[in-house]
DNA sequence: AACTAGAGCAACCGCCAGAGG
DNA sequence: ACCTCTGGCGGTTGCTCTAGT
């Protein structure tokens, strides 16, 4: 029954790989080809797991790649990608010749977040934090008829009740409310690494610029969040811990648990999903159908002027380099179409939203 | 010179969808 | 039909190097 499995784990080397199995690995893929991995390591005389093989064949042995650091263009192309797809990295790199899903991860997690978070930009959203705050401020001063966007869910089965309460004059209200979002037990219960399901990045991002940027001290982050999570009285002289009482309210009732992820997959809005659809429509498109030209011919390619959100900023001038094998108007129509298509609804959703912010739109 | 903190990066982990037996 | 594995992916860990004290 099944398949025997490709190695003992408790057996093969681990760790760094040498150059000696760098040069065995790479002598037997050069004269076989990469095909089924679980034998590359014995047919290459190797005491590695296959998985392991690939990964070094993929991530650093590949002739194909490239092993110096990441130009202002390819800089530039990530951040643009990632606001687009978010953090898809095998996407981002197919764009990126040379390039591998771990180098641009680990480029990412360790240049860009910390670059964009210096220009007080979410690295999630890659909004200005400060718009990110008053987003939230003002989902919670939304009239009750633009709130239920958020409630269809919520309100499923009787299971939970959101009620949002109106504070017109704060960006504050907005992070109380993340933060009770965030930190509400029954949120927790559903998964313990809370702070990953983040609906915007912004709180660790105050944790990370610290005192200077921002008048909020992690302490009192923290004590936001305990008061939030707890049914203990806040501080008395702790203005979010009271904006987060005041603010919002959650009413779960216990014997019927609120199913989070049927929440945050269900989109109340038909635009969104549409949205939605059509992405991986266009993504699909974009990874690696070798009936589709653009990806097979050029989508590993710079597009000229790609851009996105609505500036016209060319802070990527063609993208010289990046592109193997279409002319650049080509990659730029089909790539820009793709990033306009999802901007646009997200405009939409937006103007659905929060219309008192469009005028707000940020672009690098 | 010794120690520490942070940066950079290679490798591993765990999950998932699809395929093999 | 079912079970298990493979390959791919994103997230995370831990090692190494370097700069600062």
């Amino acid at each position: 029954m099944g398949r025997p499995p490709c190695c003992d784990k408790s057996n093969v080397k681990r760790g760094l790989w040498t150059a000696a199995e760098d040069a065995k690995l790479l002598a037997y893929v050069s004269k076989h080809g990469v095909g089924n991995w679980t034998v590359v390591p014995k047919k290459a005389g190797l005491n590695r797991c296959g998985k392991s093989c690939r990964l070094r064949w993929t991530n650093y042995l590949r002739p194909d790649l490239k092993h110096d650091t990441f130009t202002p263009e390819e800089e530039q192309h990530i951040i643009n990608l990632h606001k687009a797809i978010g953090s898809r990295w095998s996407l981002i790199a197919k764009q990126l010749p040379g390039r591998t899903d771990n180098d641009v991860k680990n480029y990412w997690n360790t240049k860009l977040k910390k670059k964009l978070r210096k220009m007080g930009i979410d690295h999630v959203t890659h909004k200005p934090i400060s718009q990110i705050l008053c987003d939230y401020g003002n989902i919670t001063s939304l009239p009750n008829n633009t709130a239920n966007h958020f409630g269809p869910s919520f309100n499923n089965n009787n299971s939970t009740t959101f009620v949002p309460e109106s504070d017109p004059s704060s960006c504050i209200t907005g992070l109380a409310f993340t933060n009770m979002m965030v930190m509400n037990p029954m949120m927790e219960s559903q998964d313990h690494s809370s702070t990953s399901t983040l609906p915007f990045g912004f709180l660790s991002q105050f944790q990370a610029m610290g005192q200077d940027n921002v008048s909020l001290q992690p302490h009192f982050l923290n004590e936001v969040t305990s008061s939030c999570s707890s049914s203990s009285s806040p501080p008395a002289t702790d203005l979010l811990s009271s904006q987060c009482h005041a603010t919002a309210q959650v009413v779960t009732p216990s014997s019927s648990p609120f199913n989070w992820s049927e929440f945050l997959l269900h989109d109340p809005f038909s635009s969104a999903d549409q949205l939605n659809k059509h992405q991986e429509e266009i993504l699909h498109g974009l990874v690696s159908s070798p009936a589709n030209p653009a990806v097979g011919n050029g989508i590993q390619s710079q597009p000229q002027g790609f851009e996105v959100g609505s500036s016209s900023s060319s802070a990527i001038n063609g993208g010289q380099g990046l592109n193997n094998n279409l002319p650049d108007d080509h990659i730029s129509s089909s790539l820009s179409s793709f990033v306009d298509t999802i901007l646009g609804q997200d405009s939409e959703m937006r103007a659905a939203l929060f219309p008192e912010l469009l005028d707000g739109s940020f672009d690098y």
